[in-house]
Formats: C-alpha cells, sequence, structure tokens
RNA sequence: GGGCCCAUAGCUCAGCUGGAUAGAGCGUCGGACUACGAAUCCGAAGGCCGCAGGUUCGAAUCCUGCUGGGCCCGCCA
C-alpha cells in the first residue's frame, strides 16, 4: 500500500533525526498520514512535527516548542529513493502536506490488476483466529426484521474481518434447549389435533383436542410445522401421537419441531439472503455432553463462583414493566441474541397496556423462593452491575450458565477474537458475558445494533398477515429483494437506529443508494463494453499509456481506488460494515462527476491512443473496486441494469 | 433509581479512531445531453456540531456534569 510505503519514508527521516539529537531515542507514536480534505494539501498529510514537538523541544534544550523548525529537520532528512515524491511542503502549524508524482499513482494503478477479485485484501488481522456470532435467533419460529439487520451486520462483519486477513468463522447459537422450544412443541401438538379435525388428515379421526395454552406460540407458522410433523409419520401411527401426553413425547415434538423450523424457516431465510453459516451449535449440546458442570469446574478454579442469596431487583416502575413484558411477551421476546425489535404501531402497546391491567394470570414463571444462596458467577468483580446466578432454585442451569459454557467451549476451540452481534435489547446481557469470558482469560467483543423503523413512502409499513405483530424478514425479502434489504441495513452505524424506506429500495433512482452504486457500475461496464465493441479494445495496464492520466480528476479517483485495501482493514478493525457502503458511494460519484465534466472534451474512447488505453484503464479499475466492494458487502453489481419498464418488479440478480 | 447507545444543514445521516476553511444525500432554487448509460452531473442557499465546563499545539471527535430521545435493568430464553 502507497501509504505504508510513504509512512516508511516519513519514519526513516524521524530517526535520522534522532540520530542527529534533534528527538530523544526510543518508542514514539507510529507516522500517521492523513488524506487531506483538501487538494491543495497533496497526497498525504503527515502531523509527526507536531506529535513529537515537545520532545524536539526537550531534546534540544529549546525554550519553546517549534512543530515548523522540527518538520523543516525532518524534510531535510527525507530520502525518496524511488521517486514517489514530487513536492513536500511544510503548512500551518507543521503539518508535512507530501505530493506523489502521477507516475507513482500509474505504477501502483497496477495492483488492482494485479490482484483483481482480490484487491482489497491484506493480512492486517495475521490470520488470527476469529469468530463470530450471530442471529443465533430461538428455533421456535420465523425471523423478523430485527434478525435480519443482525444477520445483515455479521456476515458482512465476518466479511470484513476475512478480507483483513483474518481466520473468520460464522457460527449461529441454536437456543435449542430451555423452556421456550417445549412451549412450541406443545402448540405442535395442540395446533396438530386442530388440523387433524379440520382438515381430515388421513389416520387422525377420533384424536380428541388438546387446547392451545396461551404462553404456546400462537402464529400461524405451527400449523405448518404441525402439518409437516404428521404427514412425516404413517398414517396408522398418528392416532397414537396425536393422543400420547405431551409430557410423554415432548422430547421428540421438541426436535422435530425446532429442526423444521431451522431448515424451513430461519435456513430458508439466510438462503435469501446468501448467508452461510460454518458452525450450527446446539445448545442442547451442551447440556447433553454436562459441558455447563465442566465450565462450572473451570470456574471455580478461577475462583469467580461464590454461594450468595441475590436480592431482589432495584425498584421499578411496575405497571410498566408488566405492561411491557405483556407487549414483548405477546409478539413472543423470549428471543436469543438476534433480536432487535421492529417499530411496533403505538396502538398495540396500548393494548398490551390494557391487557396488562387485568389478571390474566399471566407468569410464565413460579414465584422465586427468596433467601436461599444460589451458586453465582462474581461478575461484579468485571465490571457487572450484579452477580449472576448459574443453577436456578430448581437445580436447572440458567440460560447465562449455558452460554458461559458456550464460551468456555468457543475459548479452547482456540478462538483468540470474538465478536457477537446482539440486538439494542440484549444491551443488559452485554457487561456480564463480557466479565464471564474475562474471567476465563478472553476477551469478547459485542456489536449491538439497534432497532429497525419499516417505512413505505414515510409511513410506517405494515403488512404481515402471518406472524401477528412483526414484519417477518421474508416479507421484507420478497418485497424489497436481498440486494436492497443488504444494503439498506448496512447504511447506517450499527447503533443508530435505522429507518427503513421500503418504496425507496425499490426505486430506480439515484436516490436509492443501492441502485446508485450498482448503476454506476453498470455504466463502468457499458463504456468498457462499447470500446470492445467498436475498437476492439480491453482494459489493460500499460507503463508508457498510463502517462496520459494527468487530470487532477483522474489522480484523484487512482488515489481514492488505492485506499480501497486500506479502508477495508480500518472497517474491520473498528467492526463497522457501513463504511465499506459510504466508500462505494463516495467513489462512484466522484467517478459520475469526472465522466460528466469531461463528456465533451476529454473522452474515454477516441483516437488517442495512449489516453483511450490509459482511462479505459482507470474505468476498469472502478467497475472492479465497485464489483468487490460489493461482493464484500454481499450486493451484486449487474453489468447492465434493467430497464424500469412498468411492469419490471424484479430484483435485478446476477453473481 | 441504575446501566448502555444516540444528539452534526429544514429532513436522513457521514466525519477515516485528536488535525488545517465540518461533508454527502433528500428537499428548495437555478443550470447542463444530436448518448462511450441525463438511470447522470454542476452551481446556489442552508451550521452555536444539544448545553456548560475540562484535557492540549489543536476537540464534532477524549473526560466530567447537565438536557432531551432510544434500549435495557428476572433464577425467562
Amino acid at each position: 500500500m502507497m501509504k505504508l510505503r510513504i509512512a516508511a519514508l516519513v519514519d526513516s527521516a524521524l530517526d535520522a533525526c534522532v540520530a542527529a539529537g534533534l528527538l530523544p531515542a526510543g518508542e514514539r507514536p507510529r507516522v500517521q498520514l492523513d488524506a487531506p480534505k483538501q487538494a491543495a494539501h497533496g497526497d498525504f498529510a503527515c502531523n509527526s512535527a507536531l506529535v513529537l514537538q515537545k520532545q524536539h523541544a526537550a531534546a534540544t534544550g529549546a525554550q519553546k516548542p517549534n512543530p515548523r523548525a522540527l518538520a523543516q529537520a525532518i524534510v531535510e532528512r527525507l530520502k525518496d529513493p524511488e521517486g514517489l515524491l514530487s513536492k513536500v511542503e511544510i503548512a500551518g502549524p507543521g503539518f508535512l502536506n507530501l505530493t506523489l508524482t502521477p507516475a507513482a499513482w500509474h505504477n501502483e494503478l497496477k495492483s488492482i490488476e494485479a490482484e483483481g477479485a482480490k484487491f482489497g485484501r491484506s493480512n492486517a488481522g495475521g490470520g488470527k483466529k476469529t469468530m463470530v456470532e450471530f442471529v443465533s435467533a430461538n428455533p421456535t419460529g420465523p425471523m423478523h426484521v430485527g434478525h435480519g439487520r443482525g444477520a445483515v451486520i455479521g456476515d458482512t462483519v465476518a466479511s470484513l474481518l476475512d478480507w483483513a486477513g483474518y481466520a473468520v468463522t460464522r457460527e449461529f447459537y441454536v437456543n435449542d434447549a430451555g423452556g421456550q422450544v417445549f412451549r412450541l412443541g406443545h402448540a405442535v401438538l395442540a395446533r396438530a389435533t386442530e388440523i387433524a379435525q379440520s382438515e381430515g388428515i388421513e389416520g387422525c379421526a377420533g384424536a380428541p383436542l388438546v387446547p392451545l395454552d396461551p404462553e404456546d406460540y400462537q402464529g400461524e407458522y405451527v400449523k405448518d410445522v404441525s402439518r409437516a410433523w404428521l404427514l412425516s409419520m404413517p398414517a396408522n401411527a398418528r392416532l397414537a401421537a396425536l393422543t400420547t401426553p405431551f409430557e410423554q413425547q415432548k422430547e421428540p415434538l421438541r426436535k422435530f419441531s425446532t429442526d423444521w423450523v431451522i431448515t424451513n424457516l430461519i435456513k430458508e431465510d439466510l438462503k435469501l439472503f446468501n448467508i452461510r453459516f460454518d458452525v450450527w451449535f446446539s445448545e442442547k449440546t451442551l447440556h447433553d455432553k454436562d459441558a455447563i458442570t465442566a465450565a462450572v469446574e473451570e470456574l471455580k478454579k478461577k475462583g469467580v463462583l461464590a454461594h450468595e442469596v441475590l436480592e431482589k431487583p432495584a425498584d421499578q416502575k411496575k405497571a410498566d414493566k408488566t405492561a411491557k413484558a405483556t407487549a414483548a411477551h405477546e409478539a413472543k421476546s423470549a428471543d436469543a441474541k438476534g433480536e432487535a425489535k421492529v417499530a411496533e404501531a403505538k396502538p398495540d402497546a396500548k393494548a398490551a397496556e390494557a391487557k396488562a391491567a387485568e389478571p390474566t394470570g399471566h407468569g410464565d414463571d413460579e414465584p422465586v423462593p427468596e433467601g436461599k444462596p444460589l451458586l453465582v458467577m462474581k461478575t461484579t468483580r468485571f465490571g457487572d452491575d450484579r452477580d449472576r446466578p448459574i443453577y436456578k432454585t430448581s437445580g436447572e442451569p440458567t440460560y447465562f450458565a449455558a452460554d458461559v459454557a458456550y464460551h468456555w467451549d468457543k475459548l479452547s476451540r482456540g478462538y483468540s477474537r470474538m465478536v457477537n452481534v446482539w440486538g439494542a435489547d440484549h444491551g443488559g446481557y452485554v457487561s456480564r458475558m463480557k466479565a464471564a469470558v474475562k474471567s476465563m482469560g478472553g476477551e469478547l467483543e459485542v456489536i449491538l445494533f439497534q432497532l429497525v423503523n419499516l417505512l413505505k413512502d414515510g409511513q410506517p409499513f405494515k403488512m404481515s398477515k402471518r406472524a401477528a405483530n412483526f414484519v417477518t424478514l421474508r416479507e421484507l425479502l420478497e418485497e424489497a429483494g436481498a440486494d436492497a434489504t443488504r444494503f439498506f441495513f448496512l447504511l447506517r452505524r450499527g447503533d443508530m437506529a435505522l429507518d427503513f424506506d421500503v418504496a425507496l429500495a425499490k426505486k430506480n433512482s439515484s436516490d436509492n443508494p443501492v441502485f446508485y452504486v450498482q448503476y454506476g457500475h453498470a455504466r463502468c461496464c457499458a463504456i468498457l463494453r462499447k470500446a470492445q465493441e467498436e475498437k476492439g479494445l480491453t482494459p489493460k495496464w500499460d507503463a508508457a499509456a498510463m502517462q496520459a492520466l494527468t487530470l487532477p480528476e483522474e489522480l484523484e479517483i487512482a488515489r481514492r481506488l488505492l485506499a480501497f485495501p486500506e479502508l477495508v482493514a480500518s472497517a474491520a478493525e473498528a467492526l463497522e460494515p457501513h463504511r465499506v457502503v459510504f466508500y462505494l458511494q463516495e467513489t462512484i460519484a466522484q467517478f459520475h462527476g469526472y465522466y460528466t465534466k469531461y463528456k465533451k472534451t476529454e473522452r474515454v474512447i477516441t483516437d488517442d491512443a495512449a489516453k483511450t488505453q490509459a482511462r479505459l484503464y482507470l474505468v476498469w479499475a472502478v467497475a472492479q473496486v465497485l464489483k468487490n466492494g460489493l461482493a464484500l458487502l454481499g450486493v451484486s453489481a449487474p453489468e447492465r441494469m434493467q430497464s424500469d419498464a412498468p411492469e419490471a418488479e424484479g430484483e435485478t440478480a446476477e453473481a
């Protein structure tokens, strides 16, 4: 990377300053080069003289720091054996403004051709074993929009880390243990007895109705599971299954139901999104192989466990809390970490509030006996505000305990970097889990993403027929298409709430950011096509011809394209995929500007062979970088845009 | 009551881990095609970077305290 080469030059100039006694020996902040906003400030601005002004003063015995003098000393010692620099200026309080020769950029552009689809990758991560755990939706129902955002952020962060040279594993933690999955099983049985009567499925006659419990999952999809369950067995076995008490078949029901949901709902949706997981990790296997007791043993050795009587949590507005809990439950919120609720209409919250007022006897948990000591993890020592129980009064492990065991497992599998992607509503879980991982000697990074507001032409968007309160992810995908959905989910920083306008996402015009970028790519392709068809020209890097790239806009584009690998690396480090989105938008905007400005005077394809060859290569390079960036985001880069004919509704699909 | 996140142009948001005169899109107003894709571009107007302190060569960025908004605060998962 060009920046690193220049930084190295400055660094050795600083060494020379040390040798001359102008700076103290030893550690110093690394050389930082910024891309200046002003073109007049050159290609890179270096602040070393400002950063080191005090050390300089101390070493030279000067009364007052004099950054410009230091800058001067650096410039005098700056060696440039390759002749990369055309101008070095001291500016302002003591910046070094460095300008490269056009030839330096021309030569560097060759790397885009050399690396092709890999341009943008680096080995910044040094092959470090890294896990990104994301979605981890409960296998109890369809994914909703909040899961979608988590899925796209997680997948793209994983890609970013991969591009930045980490050895990445994408993992889905399946919460197939605990109370919720049995509620699904019970719902499936109950619905099956309904269907057996209403749909006259063979071999079911005479089965009594099992009533659906108010705590069971109410969604329509449960009937699909029930139907599949009945059809999965021979007709002559159905009546027996329908009449066997739930308690006696809860485990097989659980298994069938969660498997079905994962296969037919979750995996299907992820497929539409083009997301593949490397590992599906079942929570149940942790229980089955006693991983929790094993993890507890480890924690004991580390001295982070204790027996404690837990106090009731601090006072809260009770009415409010009950209302919320009910509302959330209504919409099925006892979900694992992939979730961020879709903004829901106020009326529902109101309804829930009203509901909470009546004594519905809703309580999915038995009263907890107080005053009994429990085995807890001392997470407060690591920044949590409350110690967390490992086992419930009933003796069962808590969800937290399983998660601790799970992360212990991750650590023992050798993941030194662990990233989890959670919805903002799990914010309260972060410090606890970080504390737990820290006590086990690891470090956990958590990306918390905020909720999604679905809009259509600025108005709240509603459509769900199947899942009472939520727009499902699949509905959104069918409405907006995978490309637009992915792009829109990445359009904002994760810690910002996101307004997702479905109407905008479908629009074929430049106010639709996905379209804008894809169109830009297609436009470049159109130029390349024309050159091929009319002149038989193929873009390729040619040292002699490249000298024809002299327009300032052309060099700016080159500089921007060549900064792509660095951008990817820093976006990966910050775990911020939205940076790639902005980069792509800005890059293509710059190209459009250049193109329009010169379309009458300095066209790409002319009779000037060298200019044509050089510009063709530049256009090709723009397309290649856009293509790579879009690939990184999981969005297609079409070579032609579909015409906006009124009947054409579909998504432009291209790999 | 406590914890996490957010506050930047009329609206929606960037701001590269502390750099020089704070940027983009939408919206408003005014312009540019006999086409290598006008599905685009150019220009203008628009700012107390929520408020008040602090840190330093230098703050939208870091620290503290306020104000306003979101999420959360079970032995549930």
